[in-house]
DNA sequence: ATCCCGAGGG
DNA sequence: CCCTCTGGAT
């Protein structure tokens, strides 16, 4: 596919998307810190249901500092409703602790880094760095990135680092960061693993799987 | 009942 | 690759 046609899914898909009354939403980062604790807790959850924790959370904890001299099991029954908080209340402490002893209270703001932190994986670094940082650093390719790049034809591959690398040359720079959830979010409202609701899509004349389809009938 | 914008661990 | 961890929205 070249660019021209990736960019338009691109753009419908941008347009559509925070109007449809998707349930979730990104999360407003305050400060690096924050936005960090939030990613984390945001893991197969809704940022509405972190939202819902963050004033008792950072209220209580507002810095790195104070997080760290915190015990998980305190931690736990704040964020009980966001659910997996036992992990999770052991993530951000770890992290916290991790925070002050090895990186001077801040952030990191390298890949390598802020996946070394508890509870911090590829994903998560991604959000934290292109969110909190305006830092690029890719396309983050899960089942639903996977799914949806192969139908539309963005890719050929089932391979991770080549779907990345093929989205990566498709799109602008600027727009890793948006197509990567946009691409979420279409796979999970639309292009389905199973009946994917062709009616509804907004990309189904440019889509490789849609055409092939049609074609075949 | 079913699904989940993940990470860690076996 | 597989599994587990959890509550909440729908």
């Amino acid at each position: 596919m070249n660019r021209e046609t990736a960019c338009e899914v691109y753009r419908r898909l941008l347009e559509h998307y925070p109007v449809v009354g998707e349930r979730r939403h990104f999360i407003d980062f305050a400060n690096p810190y924050e936005a960090l604790i939030q990613t984390i807790l945001s893991a197969q959850t809704t940022d509405r249901a972190v939202n819902a924790v963050h004033d008792a959370l950072f209220s209580r904890y507002p810095t790195p500092e104070v997080l760290a001299r915190a015990e998980p099991e305190e931690v736990e029954p704040i964020i009980h409703s966001i659910g997996f908080h036992h992990a999770k209340a052991r993530y951000i402490v770890g992290t916290a602790r991790r925070l002050v002893a090895e990186f001077g209270g801040e952030v990191p703001q390298t890949m390598e880094e802020l996946r070394t932190l508890p509870g911090v994986g590829r994903k998560t670094a991604n959000i934290v760095l292109s969110h909190a940082f305006g830092i690029n650093v890719g396309i983050a390719v899960d089942t639903h990135v996977r799914r949806v790049s192969k139908r539309i034809g963005f890719t050929n591959s089932t391979n991770p680092d080549i779907i990345e690398r093929d989205l990566v040359a498709l799109f602008p720079e600027e727009a890793w960061r948006d197509i990567n959830y946009l691409l979420i979010r279409h796979g999970r409202a639309v292009c389905t693993a199973q009946n994917p609701k062709h009616e509804q899509c907004l990309v189904a004349d440019l889509c490789r799987y849609y055409r092939a389809l049609n074609a075949g009938e």
